[in-house]
DNA sequence: GATGAATGAGCATTCATTCAT
DNA sequence: CATGAATGAATGCTCATTCAT
């Protein structure tokens, strides 16, 4: 298997502003054109380094953007677990409308990155932040249980849990994917809740 | 837009073969490796034509995988098309079952290469033939109501709508990249039928 | 082990005369400047013909100076062949220094391209072509028993044999690639043709 | 012509230090890879030293290996000179033996860096230092006049002499650089002394 | 003295595409 | 219709060298 890891990591400020270019640059890049047209020289160029400072931090193009997708995922991630405290009160299909409220959120302002990066590179849905990302946004179970006196309906739990998480992760990005407004993306969240609650449970909420 | 057509059709026999080994060998070197390592002096050797042959039919590579792409999908619907008249006696749960297994089934046999085609080129999903599919994969509505006394109960219809078909298309993808028996497959696509009964009418069939 | 074998052998005129040109461009270049300062481009540019085509019929830069060495290698090994029949009546003093001459003269010609070839570039001496041309060189008992009558005296047969086809060899270059007059190295390779005849026979001939 | 001395000489213990590792880190590396895989970030590397301590001392790559070259090659001159004494009481041909051993014996246990040095570096050969080590190996005359009564029977004095050192200084460069075992490579050396022996006197010892 | 981040010219190689035959 | 030699812009990457700290 490939190492995906920078060959060092920046210590100095000035190091770190690099490095830091570096990945916004490769993010620019791949929101505007397909990962077929994302070269190093052009990552160099929009970062303001040069090329062999480029090569000094990352052994080759495909670490670069393994790094910026473990980071957007790292934020996602985060993004959940501050929006889980305030589920708490919430009955169970509030509380998954709001998790998943908060992950579309996460990514809508960088669409066409993400598109790049899940649908189009592939190499990146197999890094382990991107599976730790899906695993999290994809605990319907936790979510719905968090309001007990709702149980969940599942036949056949174990095929039932993996084909629900698949659907909810593909439907969140075909919502974040979606040009559309505010509004009406509120809107495909809300359903999106209540369809899961009704694969989840078997009846409506 | 791009215009993605063939520079002419092969009318005579013997360009008709031509034209067929390119697209297949561009299948074959699909299911094999990345679309990045796809060239197509490669698709000219695989097929056995000379390269200038290729640019004989095809104005540049897009439009060899996009006629691929257009051919594989023009299938499946055919396959579709072919297994709706079994589900008329069937319930509606048998019906979307049969409809989902008809369309996974349809893929398995070139899982790569319709991963490849989907998740890895950037205009593929954006092809008519592509949408077309997709569109005649997912009219749940009609699967469901192809038997009467069903009701569909779908509080907010165009949206919910939408984000089944996404939901559907996305997971018979999933269950087709799985590298799984047919045995499994076939349980998963018993389950996706329920769930997708389940979100269409709120109950267990 | 690594192939040195060009990727196509030209069949065409058109194709010969560029494989020839890069051959020879190489030649050129190595006999200007070191073989740390040879580079693909500079071959391509100075042969008249793109890198594409470069690449068309070498695989890599190191296949075109193999192909070079072993070029010349073969011409050198034909003109020793060639210099054999007039030893014939020779003495075996005359018919040694007969076949040195014949080495260093096909050699100064380019003296500056085999110094390059045969002292700087690791690989060259293992190619079997230069293998076989050392081979034909230093066969100096064939050289003597041309003329009967002269037994061979070397105490030590392998390791003798082994020494003088060494020192030889060596010689051949270094005559080769001095500096001076053709006439001071006519004298030369008549010393060595004596010095020679010590060796093998230990006395003078 | 360019100039092969160092920037600077270190004076101070610390920077002796960095000077020779530097030195013996680029002998190491020679040693286990061609000429064109050295890099001065790897000597710095390895040296312990950062690549900028490296251009305080040494103003280019060359010169670094030119300083290690010139340092070899007087500590084989040393070796030469620390063998005279011993052969004051042989006979010619036991003394040219033990000063052609002594050669061989002072290069065997670096034959890689060796035959990098010399036969692989365009530069090298042309040093003063290494043009020195060469004339002192071969002053086979004073070898041969240690012993006196025998006189030496060179036809062509100037041409034989120049020979002579050529065929010596190669063989014995061919000797070191052969895979053989200790025993095997003690009577290639003792067989060149014959062979020598028989050069320059003209009849057997 | 010493450091090491930064540079950028330059290299080997690829591949979509053209066009004379 | 078919060929395949030829093209050359562009790519990923290296490495000798500099210079601000």
């Amino acid at each position: 298997m490939i190492d995906f890891k920078p060959k060092k990591l920046p210590k100095q400020a000035r190091s770190r502003a690099s490095f830091d270019a570096m990945i916004e640059a490769t993010a620019q890049l791949l929101a505007s054109a397909p990962y077929g047209e994302l070269t190093t020289n052009h990552i160099a160029e929009r970062a303001g380094v040069s090329i062999g400072t480029l090569y000094e931090f990352f052994p080759n193009k495909e670490v670069i953007v393994a790094v910026l997708a473990a980071r957007r995922m790292e934020k996602l991630v985060e993004n959940l677990q501050a929006a889980l405290p305030a589920t708490i009160g919430m009955s169970p299909f509030e509380g998954v409308a709001h998790i998943l409220d908060a992950a579309v959120s996460g990514m809508v302002a960088e669409r066409a990155l993400y598109h790049a990066l899940l649908r189009q590179i592939p190499f990146v849905p197999q890094l382990p932040e991107v599976r730790a990302a899906r695993a999290a946004q994809i605990n319907f179970a936790q979510m719905i249980r968090v309001r007990a006196g709702t149980t969940l309906n599942l036949p056949a739990p174990e095929d039932d849990a993996w084909l629900i998480s698949q659907m909810l992760n593909n439907a969140i990005l075909e919502i974040v994917f979606l040009d559309v407004g505010e509004k009406a993306r509120s809107k495909l969240v809300t359903e999106l809740a209540r369809l899961t609650y009704r694969m989840a449970v078997g009846r409506d909420p």
